[in-house]
DNA sequence: TCTGGGGTCCTAGGACCC
DNA sequence: TCTGGGGTCCTAGGACCC
């Protein structure tokens, strides 16, 4: 507690060590807390102040992806198991998650942001480094920048939604800085507090240390930050190679010299998985599910108009191990059959342990299969170009009304036929499938 | 009632070439 | 037949993030 008061004062007069000792930049991190499911009691009177868990459907073996306030006080965490959550907390509501609501909600916070600087780094869906060195100063200094933005984010968004504003000399010790007080917090980092809280923070607190590299370090005899800051650069190299050994140097130093970067990056891939309610042989249900998956990554590529060139796809048995293959199309595409066609292909042997042609209605998968997945990656922008192969421009466009209609009534109004019950025919048989089925 | 789903980045190691 | 060594490219998979 001391100690968060230290590095929460607002005395700006140190500012000029920071400026001598790192640049004398003043990067903001910022979180918001608890995201979806504060989106969800803003927009929802009855769920403010009851704990709410989204995601994680009982039953379909999901997990609570984000725990409201009143949930994380009962011990609901992210990404428990719902089961669990529902035994420590009974009241619990699992509500469904709404990517659309968050994605409005996120559109806004960094209009805000963008008014007080314009390097603003989108970092993840509920968080953002802003670069407002330079800028600070005519709003009074750093804190007051920070309480300034929160004010206004409290007026945009509404009252449910908080934030945690880090404040520091770069980008690792702002997030650091967010994540030592929540919900609503504003903590400040100057480098004098860094061997303070290196003497008791874990090593796993610093962005970029997890379970593995802690276990790692461990094994180095390195326990704490401050164990860390006093490794040689030349052993943390020899052990992890130069590129992760000299990161990690940094992070033992508290220094960070990567710019906060305004643009918004460019998506590289696109993948679908989903853990099915149970394992399964069936390979009615895998086929099924497999080509949902690419039809769902598919229409979520369209919409932002790119193609893919490289598929792969990915196989989780019910003991967790793995296994996969991918391959690279001829040209990009983003017509769900060949890809379909192409992720089937590389799962088979993994699936039934040999490639197979036609034969697929008779065969069981060799083991329990837990989870499907489809990766679609090496996108190319497409930006509607017309095309002079007649045939291809039909289907293009046959695919992007597919898309509007679906976006109008919901995902599933028109799916291909071979998600529907004509599935395995086309296996069996040989027969072409219909490019489209109108279900209801 | 074990362990979700969406991503990015990096590395190790194999293939291939000279 | 006694097979080194260096470089590049490619990909599978690990580690990490939220």
């Amino acid at each position: 507690m001391c100690l968060l008061s230290i590095v929460q004062s607002g005395d700006n007069s140190r500012s000029n060590l920071a400026r001598s000792n790192l640049g004398g930049r003043v990067v903001f991190h910022i979180d918001m807390n608890s995201y979806f499911a504060s989106v969800a009691e803003q927009a929802n009177p009855f769920l403010r102040g009851k704990p709410i868990g989204v995601g994680g459907k009982p039953g379909t073996r999901g997990i609570i992806a984000a725990a409201s306030i009143a949930a994380k006080k009962r011990g609901v965490k992210t990404a428990m198991n719902s089961y669990e959550a529902l035994r420590l907390c009974p009241e619990l509501e699992i509500i469904h998650g709404d990517p659309d609501a968050y994605e409005d909600v996120t559109h806004k916070f960094l209009r805000v942001f963008r008014r007080y600087t314009d390097a603003v780094e989108v970092f993840s869906i509920d968080e953002a480094f802003l670069d407002v060195t330079g800028w600070h100063e005519r709003y009074g200094g750093p804190e007051a920048l920070a309480r300034r933005i929160k004010v206004e984010l409290r007026a945009e968004l509404g009252e449910r939604i908080t934030c945690s504003v880090g404040i520091a000399p770069n980008k690792i010790l702002a997030k650091l800085a967010s994540d030592l007080k929540k919900p609503d917090g504003l903590v400040r980092i100057r480098p004098e507090d860094v061997p303070v809280l290196w003497a008791f923070l874990p090593l796993t607190e610093i962005c970029g240390i997890a379970e593995r590299m802690k276990r790692r370090l461990n094994r180095l005899g390195i326990h704490t930050l401050q164990d860390l800051s006093e490794t040689p650069l030349t052993r943390l190299t020899i052990v992890f190679g130069p590129v992760a050994g000299a990161k990690l140097w940094l992070l033992g130093q508290g220094e960070d010299p990567s710019p906060v970067q305004n643009v918004e990056a460019a998506p590289k891939s696109f993948g679908n998985s989903y853990t099915l309610p149970e394992d399964t042989t069936n390979p009615k249900i895998i086929y099924e599910t497999l080509m949902k998956l690419v039809e769902k990554a598919c229409r979520r590529m369209r919409a932002e108009n790119f193609q893919t060139r490289y598929v792969s796809a990915l196989v989780r048995y019910g003991d967790f191990s793995h296994a996969g293959d991918g391959a690279r199309l001829p040209e990009a595409i983003d017509d769900p059959v060949p890809i379909f066609e192409t992720a089937w292909e590389c799962l088979q042997h993994s699936i039934f342990g040999f490639q197979i042609s036609d034969r697929v209605g008779y065969l069981k998968s060799t083991r329990p299969v837990r989870l499907l997945g489809v990766h679609l990656s090496e996108l190319i922008y497409e930006n509607n170009q017309l095309t002079f192969w007649p045939e291809r421009e039909r289907r293009h466009r046959l695919l992007h009304a597919l898309d509007e209609i679906n976006n109008r009534y919901g995902s599933s109004t028109v799916t291909s036929a071979t998600t529907t019950g004509v599935v395995l025919k086309r296996h069996v048989s040989g027969f072409k499938y219909g490019t489209a089925l109108i279900k209801r």
